[in-house]
RNA sequence: GGGAGCAUAGCUCAGCUGGUUCAGAGCAUCUGCCUUACAAGCAGAGGGUCCUUGGUUCGAAUCCAUGUGCUCCCA
């Protein structure tokens, strides 16, 4: 079988996937095993694959496959989200191209709508992680609309409403005049803006000529004003009191109030209050009674109640009336200002803060617990430096509004009777029902019910996720409910620890009575080489369908994966995937070596073979141990980083040329195996990271039955190594490199053979473990053990043994002199800051044992180099 | 304005509760090589005031304080 040079991830890629989904290998259903869960962060139905993405879902294949080698039981829920703001702006711009405006249609024509749109492009991004090799199990595909989850979201609202934590009210919200409805505190982006800060003096309302003058960024909503507010320490205005001030251009009379919230330094000190339209200004309007006048309509145009400017967009207006006030002699200067504005994360538009009825979730009740869990590593984050910002959210948590003034999402089960008063159901019959019952009105018919219009949040089906792609809510004692909850790691962006990872361990915790998930993994954001998120808007981001193409999913998510530890962010470069593309390629040139080798059944095993198939295994199960206690820690990155060199600088350029035969010479059979075997263990470490190459191998390497795929092999656990192979080694190479440095400067070619004479010292007795394999990678005579020094020749020194070798040629002294002098220097200078230490007396008497021990032994090693150094200058002179 | 975190090689990062001449890895760079698996490769090399200044200690990249710079969160 020819197998090519460099290798092409394409046809190999799509192969495998397709196989593993013949063979049902990522199907879980309840066993006698160990469950191993984690559900994906449902992507919006909208979006199309991005690096975020690419990131966080190779972070789970890699644990998924892990606990699947592991014998776990692994099941990985994959889904999408409705994404209530962005999936209807999606339909409603789509309709408006084909001429259709959403008020012309009914609700349902609405949704039908809506439900094509989805079905038609909802999918699109879970094929694209298909590509990426992604392991989910599909036949769970879950919807946060589909019928269970709805189902669920109903419920839940239900029973949270009778529960007496849902409630109605009137609040300040954020809303978006754009989409025409609320968005929660974290759907607001703030920007810094350059804009102005406008003077406008208002008349003290009986007085010839006394103004005050106050500052705003918003002179529109002067329209709305019921107040005029100062500091009641502030002398400047302390005559005001019981005062009134009339509003410019209306000549509305309004109240001058004190509040101890006016900061005296900003703007002249004096406030103007507008209730309907500024959060803080809201409450001082709470605390002191004050009249709310909501001067804007729902799209932010003016209201009658602005009585001026009817109708008129709230941007245009603002210029307007600066114009008038100005015409009026009403500003008194205008000044440059930078301020923070609330735009729509959705929609980009300017956020109004606006007074409406929405549906609320008292937080502190489910906060309080979900808080407990994570401070007292119940469920731990990783990095754990996130337990800081979450709880610092959770103790200053606020209600949470969960109403959404849209059409596509879960319609809010509240009925209203005629007279205002509400029920909350499940339909409209049971709506009928309680209605009758609780406000004594039999005669009440589901006709004279109107459900509220409006839909909840989608983070309100979210936060349900983990229990709900179970059906746990609806069927709290189904198998899979209870097999797989709860579940094993979350991974996510540290950006939605809040609105979504909070929420579900509430959810959990009022649900189930259990956490969601033991371990959130927080990753960080993917940014672009010059540092910058990387986004849509600013086209940074490469599209990673062709970084697939181009590198292979294999090499992506290596490039992924190199330089991403927990909690970091990832500067992305393709770079790091031509890195994994090429280490791709070494593996598979590793494969075409082993391939290539004949077997010769009767030969007999060749010293260096067997030393270095004893020293591999030893490495091997060292590496081991070190490789579970990162993932242990999820420092995946170095996981990778280990694989890889034991992959490239063990096995490949180690282990691989100390076992090579010679050229067409066939190999002992003992070795063969062995080193297939060693190949195949090694793809098993990989295969979490590289699914697709190492299938590939694992196939060629042997012979496989139909379903023997790496993807559902068992990792292999660590066996009895001899540690000292490690040390012996490790003396080995440094005998090799010396030689190869020789070789190097003497100019001597490969292909000439030169010989090594070996001097123990201290009367230690000659180790020849690896004496074979060293002549054979550095092309020896047979080595020699001497007693005395070989004149002549080029030497070094490791540790406190001499290496000679005899050159041909004459030997240039002086540079040799040179060379043992340096050295011979920078050892007692070792010598003394050991020596300092150790004359110490606070040292010898403060420091624990052991070390002192080592500064010992550190003595000792100097001083007999020392000797050995000396005596070979000596020697040459 | 309040809070949190970070600062180590050109880049991205390791360096656990102080203790080997403790300063390390990968990539990049440089120098040799088309050596019969691999130039997407092989063999080597260079490169750092561990942000500043103090302090604790026998001993500090590591602990404490100050300053500087950057990032994030909240308002």
């Amino acid at each position: 079988m020819e197998i090519p040079s460099k290798y092409d991830p394409t046809a190999i890629e799509s192969k495998w996937y397709s196989y593993w989904l013949e063979q049902k290998f990522f199907r879980s259903v309840p066993d006698e095993r160990e469950p191993y869960t984690i559900v994906i962060p449902p992507p919006n139905v909208t979006g199309v694959l991005h690096m975020g993405h690419m990131l966080n879902n190779t972070i789970q294949d890699v644990l998924v496959r892990r606990a699947r080698m592991q014998g776990k039981n692994a099941c990985w829920v994959p889904g999408t989200d409705h994404a209530s703001i962005a999936t209807e702006a999606k339909v409603v711009a789509k309709l408006k191209e084909e001429g259709i405006e959403k008020s012309s249609l009914s609700r349902d024509e609405f949704l039908a709508h809506a439900w094509e749109w989805k079905e038609k492009h909802g999918g699109i991004i879970l094929e694209q992680l298909k590509k990426l090799g992604a392991s989910c199990d599909w036949d769970r595909t879950c919807f946060t609309m589909d019928e269970a989850r709805y189902d669920s979201v109903i419920n839940v609202f239900i029973d949270l409403y009778n529960k007496g934590l849902i409630y109605r009210g009137v609040r300040m919200v954020n809303w978006d005049p754009k989409a025409l409805t609320a968005l929660s505190d974290e759907e607001v982006i703030y920007k810094e803006v350059q804009s102005k800060l406008y003077y406008v003096r208002y008349h003290v309302e009986g007085t010839e000529d006394e103004w005050v003058t106050i500052a705003t960024t918003r002179p529109e909503t002067i329209l709305g004003d019921t107040a005029v507010c100062y500091h009641p320490e502030d002398d400047r205005f302390k005559h005001l009191t019981g005062k009134r001030v009339l509003v410019p251009l209306l000549n509305r009379s309004i109240p001058m109030i004190s509040d101890e919230y006016v900061d005296r330094e900003f703007g002249t000190g004096c406030l103007k209050i507008t209730p309907a339209h500024d959060v803080n200004d809201y409450m001082i309007g709470q605390k002191y009674n004050l009249e709310t006048i909501d001067i804007f309509n729902d799209n932010g145009t003016l209201s009658s109640k602005a009585q001026l400017y009817v109708g008129e967009d709230r941007f245009d207006v603002r210029k307007k009336i600066v114009h008038e006030l100005k015409a009026a002699g009403h500003i008194v200067k205008i000044e440059d200002y930078v301020n923070k504005v609330g735009y729509s994360e959705r929609t980009d538009e300017v956020i109004e803060p606006k007074l409406s009825m929405q549906w609320f979730l008292r937080m502190p009740e489910l906060a309080k617990p979900a808080l407990d869990v994570v401070m007292n590593d119940t469920v731990k984050f990783h990095p754990d430096k996130f337990k800081n910002t979450y709880r610092y959210w959770m103790e200053n948590v606020r209600d949470w509004c969960i109403s959404r003034q849209l059409w596509w999402g879960q319609r809010i089960p509240a009925y209203y009777l005629p007279t205002g008063q509400v029920v909350v159901a499940k339909s409209a019959d049971e709506a009928v029902e309680i209605a009758r019952k609780q406000f004594n009105k039999p005669e009440l018919q589901a006709g004279d019910l109107r459900q509220d219009e409006d839909v909840l949040d989608t983070w309100f089906s979210s936060w349900l996720w983990p229990i709900s792609v179970f059906d746990g809510i609806r069927y709290p004692d189904n198998e899979d409910i209870k097999y797989y909850y709860p579940t094993n790691d979350l991974i996510t962006a540290p950006e939605i620890l809040f609105f979504w990872v909070a929420r579900m361990i509430m959810a959990g915790l009022e649900y189930p009575k259990e956490i969601p998930f033991r371990h959130v993994y927080l990753t960080g954001i993917v940014r672009d080489k010059i540092g910058r998120k990387m986004s849509k808007s600013l086209g940074n981001s490469p599209d990673p369908i062709h970084l697939m193409e181009k590198y292979g999913a294999d090499g992506v998510r290596v490039g992924m994966l190199l330089t991403s530890p927990a909690g970091n962010d990832l500067p992305f470069d393709e770079v790091l995937c031509e890195q994994g593309r090429n280490f791709s390629n070494k593996v598979w040139n590793a494969l075409r070596l082993v391939k290539g080798w004949k077997v010769d059944e009767n030969l007999p095993q060749p010293d260096y073979a067997a030393a270095s198939v004893k020293w591999f295994d030893a490495r091997w199960n060292e590496t081991l141990a070190s490789i579970d206690s990162l993932y242990n820690d999820y420092r995946l990155s170095e996981v990778l980083m280990t694989v890889y060199k034991l992959t490239w600088d063990d096995f490949c350029s180690w282990y691989l040329e100390m076992i090579k035969p010679g050229f067409q010479q066939p190999m002992d059979k003992t070795t063969y195996d062995a080193t297939i075997s060693f190949f195949e263990e090694l793809m098993q470490l990989m295969h979490p990271f590289m699914p697709f190459i190492t299938e590939e191998i694992w196939h060629r390497l042997r012979d496989r039955q139909e379903n023997d795929c790496i993807m559902v092999s068992q990792l292999p656990g660590q066996r009895e190594y001899n540690p000292a192979m490690l040390e012996k080694f490790a003396i080995a190479e440094e005998v090799v490199m010396a030689l190869r440095t020789i070789r190097k400067e003497k100019n001597i070619s490969f292909k000439e053979k030169i010989g090594l004479f070996i001097r123990k010292n201290n009367n230690e007795q000659p180790d020849l473990t690896f004496d074979s394999v060293v002549e054979k990678l550095c092309n020896l005579e047979p080595i020699q053990y001497v007693d005395e020094k070989v004149s002549g020749a080029l030497s070094f020194i490791i540790k406190s043994t001499e290496f000679y070798v005899p050159l041909g040629h004459q030997l240039d002294t002086e540079a040799e002199i040179t060379k043992l002098t340096q050295e011979l220097e920078y050892t007692r200078g070792f010598l003394k800051t050991v020596m300092v230490k150790l004359s110490n007396e606070r040292f010898v008497a403060n420091a624990k044992p052991e070390v002192v021990e080592i500064e010992r032994k550190k003595q000792a090693d100097a001083e007999s180099r020392i000797k050995v150094l000396e005596e070979q200058i000596a020697a040459l002179k």
